[in-house]
DNA sequence: ATGGCTGCTTTGAGCAGA
């Protein structure tokens, strides 16, 4: 069995759910993860995306933030679903989690934090230090984990198109690239460097500046893989068809394959 | 050059994003 298992900041699913539609249809995802939906559950855009053949499950509020999974109707039930980070209290929406074909799909939207210097910017050093302690027994009860979303870090100095003039800024400081390499010493691959890839390759381009055109951008938005899931990935791309489209998002979706006809059917429920 | 776009908001100029 294979799986396609996508990652797309949609900066608003009011905006972007024809997009959203549109890109399932045409590269058969079977799994799905947005960020930034901003939206009210109560408004979510439910019998749409169940119209299209997915399930959905959600976590939103108004404005800002906002995170959801769809997965083909096809995969069964979006099982054990839960909502952000245990014992992390925060009222923004940023996570949710749910176990899909019996692999535990973990959706972030990591706070952007703003400057290095600004009070949001000690939050997103906190929530993920949250996210990271919280994912270490996750990831002992589910040994196929896989993290995605924006995270809002670029992890190397080659995930961005100017390292000299973002070094030490927001997204790309020493402590965040900590941060995210504590992600990784849990145990998680970062699926889009297991492959050959372009350079200059990025998930986000500013809006201004003609930043798409001129490739100004990072690679921010990730597929985390555990060990057992890593072994069957097969592929890890960056779609950068939906950034050309009238409005897009600022984003482009990320999308991994995974075979996963090799894994044993034990390990696939909670422990 | 601290702006530049875009989406959102108790509809407006201000915020947040990255």
């Amino acid at each position: 069995m294979t799986l396609k298992i996508a990652t797309w900041n949609v900066n608003s699913l009011k905006v972007r759910l024809p997009q959203v539609l549109d890109w399932l249809a045409q590269q058969q995802a079977d799994v799905l993860c947005l960020q930034e939906t901003k939206m009210e559950d109560r408004v979510f855009p439910q019998a749409e995306i169940e119209a299209a053949g997915y399930r959905v499950v959600f976590a939103g509020q108004k404005t800002y933030n906002g995170v959801a999974i769809l997965a083909r109707r096809a995969l069964g039930d979006i099982a054990h679903v839960e909502h952000g980070i245990a014992g992390f209290v925060d009222e923004q929406q940023r996570v949710i989690s749910a176990s899909i074909a019996g692999v535990r799909v973990v959706c972030v939207y990591v706070p952007n934090g703003q400057s290095v210097d600004s009070d949001k910017y000690q939050y997103k050093l906190r929530w993920l230090a949250a996210l990271h302690d919280w994912l270490a027994g996750q990831m002992q009860q589910y040994p196929q984990l896989v993290l995605l979303g924006d995270y809002n870090i670029a992890p190397e100095d080659r995930d961005v198109h100017d390292p000299v003039a973002w070094r030490d800024k927001v997204l790309c400081s020493v402590p965040e690239r900590a941060a995210f390499q504590r992600l990784l010493d849990l145990g998680l691959v970062d699926a889009y460097r297991l492959f050959e890839q372009p350079e200059k390759s990025f998930s986000w381009w500013d809006y201004r500046m003609m930043g798409f055109r001129r490739n100004l951008g990072l690679r921010i938005d990730l597929i985390l893989l555990s060990r057992q899931l890593a072994a069957g990935c097969t592929a890890c791309v960056i779609d950068k068809a939906p950034r050309r489209l009238e409005r897009p998002s600022d984003h482009a979706p990320v999308m991994a394959t995974l075979d996963l006809s090799e894994r044993s059917e034990l390990s696939a429920g909670p422990a």
